[in-house]
RNA sequence: GGCGCUAUCGUCUAGGGGUUAGGACGGGUGGUUCUCAGCCAUCAAACCGGGGUUCGAAUCCCCGUAGCGCUACCA
């Protein structure tokens, strides 16, 4: 039988790197067995769901390259067959109508918590007569209707913890249908989960305790459980699960921070997740490849941000220049840096600046900034590049020397102006340095970048030396101005 | 409170009876060099505690402890 997986969220907020990890473990095995991934929307919940999160959830998703084979479904569509499902239990004899007041029940559950007394309803109305059950229901009571979870133990084969087992009494006569007529969440779900045939339910850590009421559901439905796999849960820094305050936040905040999907995805990936071989930089189609279950850790994992940002440049670093030409057009559009013939003409161009920036990036971000000084003439300097490499009165008179060496070159390559430049220091009696530092600050306004004569190439012979009769008045505006 | 899950460097992890307990991120130091990044080299850094079993336990078992999760007519 072929695998069928999905991951079914609830629209009540984006989707964050818990829910992504869970979406992206169900990709990976739909992918390495060839099978099929099912996307279910759960918005049964219809005051906390919301329609433009299901569209965030999809974006992010789509971001991720989590694409899904089937659906989306919508769970709130299918109410009829929930019902359906519940009075077939109720039918079997698995469930019987509770009349209790929910808020009696609340206020009792809550007492017994103050008092400190473990309390699970305490079958009220399964020892109610039948004539009576009859009376109250012709007479149209309110009425939900619970599971009778029978006695024994529930147990499974966890993919991920192995042989797990509950003890069925220690788990309460739980609500299947709302005194509404609604499904709750299990009932739902196992509903959902028969009807599209889905083998392997593979979902976070904090359903384990879900797990048995639902097999219990299987059983009274007469329909085999599927296996389940509990991952273990993302943490924070301070080893919580994950939570609005550090890290939950949606995935798509990942792109707007300057990452990579790919990034993502292979951080999220090992996350709770290793090969075994020690390989941490992983595409795709390698995880897909490397993809089991054997690999997958029961301790819960803290996301270290960090290490996705290393990941982050290792992928840039392996990206070929095309595709980081794409991924930064968007923040280069952003700043009015953008322009078409940068994929035309000057592509040849653009794309050696972007390979002498993308070994020193960690961030698609980066990228756009550091670009900057090549597309635009007018940036500031530095304020600490100034005040380090610019102290020397000596400059404007070494910039003007360096200006007419380089002027007279007679190609403008890394060797040539290279030698001249090594030449002028030379002559000049300096030490090479001299010359660099201010320049690298005539260049790019800063006390930092790519090798300096790769810059002076890329920035090219007339921009260069326009800007280093720009530093040289600076240096004299700023002179005679504070004298 | 009850039930459950988990436990190797700060973090992600490998290893599953005999290892100098390995790798990666991050940190330190040094090298390359025009700066930064990168790259290379190098250092520090861990088996939660206690009992068993065993010639031998980080590894298997038990008991603690701690952390986390669940405990709704939420999902």
């Amino acid at each position: 039988m072929s695998v069928r997986v999905r991951f079914a969220p609830s629209p009540t907020g984006y989707l964050h790197v818990g829910g992504a990890r869970t979406a992206l473990f169900n990709w990976l095995f739909a992918k390495k067995m060839g099978g099929t991934f099912v996307l279910r929307i759960e918005d049964t919940d219809f005051e906390r769901s919301r329609e433009e999160m299901t569209a965030a959830i999809l974006d992010g998703m789509r971001w991720l390259g989590l694409s899904w084979d089937e659906g989306p479904h919508y769970q709130s569509q299918r109410r009829d067959r929930h019902r359906e499902a519940g009075e077939r239990i109720l039918k079997s004899g698995s469930a019987y109508p509770c009349f209790c007041d929910p808020a009696d029940q609340k206020k009792k559950r809550e007492d017994a918590e103050r008092s400190g007394v473990a309390w699970r309803y305490d079958r009220a109305c399964l020892m109610l007569p039948a004539e009576e059950i009859q009376r109250r229901l012709s007479s149209g009571a309110p009425h939900a209707l619970r599971f009778k979870v029978p006695e024994g133990t529930t147990s499974w084969d966890d993919r991920v913890h192995g042989p797990t087992s509950f003890a069925n009494e220690t788990i309460e006569d739980f609500i299947l249908l709302r005194s509404d007529g609604n499904p709750t969440y299990h009932l739902a779900v196992v509903s959902d989960d028969i009807d599209m045939r889905i083998t392997d339910v593979i979902r976070g850590d904090d359903h384990l305790s879900n797990t048995p009421k639902q097999i219990l559901l299987y059983r009274a439905l007469g329909e085999p459980a599927p296996i389940f796999a509990h991952l273990p849960l993302i943490l924070g820094p301070d080893k919580k699960r994950l939570s609005k305050r550090h890290g939950a936040v949606a995935v798509t905040e990942y792109r707007e921070s300057g990452y990579l999907p790919e990034a993502l995805f292979n951080f999220l990936a090992l996350l709770g997740w290793s090969p075994g071989d020690g390989r941490e930089f992983l595409t795709r189609e390698e995880l897909i490849e490397r993809f089991s279950f054997e690999g997958v850790g029961k301790k819960g994992a803290v996301f270290d941000e960090q290490k996705l940002e290393w990941l982050n440049s290792q992928h840039i670093n392996a990206m070929p220049v095309a595709a980081i030409r794409e991924a930064i057009r968007a923040d280069l559009a952003a700043t009015g840096l953008w322009d078409p013939t940068l994929e035309g003409e000057r592509r040849a161009w653009f794309d050696a600046v972007l390979e002498a920036l993308k070994a020193r990036s960690r961030r698609i971000s980066d990228l756009a900034r550091d670009s900057a000084i090549f597309l635009d003439d007018r940036f500031d300097y530095n304020p600490e590049a100034v005040a380090k490499h610019l102290k020397d009165p000596e400059i404007p008179r070494l910039m003007t020397a360096l200006k007419e060496a380089l002027e007279r070159t007679e190609r403008f390559d890394e060797a040539t102006t290279e030698e001249a430049l090594r030449q002028t220091a030379e002559s000049l009696g300096v030490a090479a340095a001299k010359l660099i530092h201010p320049l690298r600050v005539a260049l790019t306004g800063q006390a930092v970048s790519p090798g300096i004569f790769t810059v002076l190439v890329l920035v090219g012979r007339d921009r260069a030396l326009r800007r280093i009769d720009r530093l040289v008045q600076f240096l004299k505006d700023s002179r005679s101005g504070a004298s």
